[in-house]
DNA sequence: AGGTTACGTAAACCTATGGTTACATAGGCG
DNA sequence: CGCCTATGTAACCATAGGTTTACGTAACCT
């Protein structure tokens, strides 16, 4: 059961999804007509998607309506930002670094 | 030949590696020390890393010290933002939307 | 020069994962 | 009640990708 939020967003198709839910909710059969791969293929990655907590799912009749669930997104959202907050803090010290060592990376050459 | 950022994310060995070369600069055998993997195997996520654009390695006689680039993650953060976009702007409509049809999803039952 | 250190590369292996076809289920519809 | 629609599940197959062992290579040290 692949919960991590990273390896479920890996896949193209499932960022696809992800976006078409996005914009407003769809059927699975709408989802599915999106994509060159078969319906089982999307009805799986609907799957990975829904344990993963990025959709929900409705069930009207015998359609399965798909709806973002933008929750998980915060993890890889606060993840990205932290590294480029300690990148950002690291640029002062490099800064130093570079001034004192002006470009002799390698000076037995 | 992996470009796709978000593929390149989705092992947590690489996303450790990213998180070390963020606080600093790291030698290849620093980073493979922090693994349970063999260096071999930490070796070819370093090359992944680097094919991705993620960091970037600089060789000091024997070692490679690899350092963060943050370029590319920009993609990363750009497609979360977008997502959560379309959804704060799709919960506007939603509300209308629910304000006019209190609860009745599925009225022939 | 010989040895050691620090890496990367190559080839083989194995598992996870995504794909397909075939089948099951569940709910409208005539 | 049969039938069609909509969708998920099961079983199976193929490939991608991560791991390992073994090897190659470059640079420092004495």
């Amino acid at each position: 059961m692949t919960t991590d939020v990273f390896a479920v967003l890996a896949d193209p198709h499932r960022r696809r999804v992800l976006e078409l839910v996005a914009a407003r909710e769809r059927t699975a059969g709408e989802l599915a007509a999106e994509f060159d791969v078969s319906r089982p293929a999307v009805s799986r990655h609907l799957r990975v998607l829904k344990e993963a907590g990025l959709v929900t799912c409705r069930q009207d009749a015998q359609r399965r309506i798909y709806r973002l669930d933008p929750g998980p997104l915060t993890e890889v959202a606060g993840w990205v930002d932290r590294m480029r907050g300690y990148w950002a803090g690291r640029l002062d010290a490099l800064e130093d670094h570079l001034d004192a060592n002006p470009e002799v990376p390698n000076a037995s050459r």
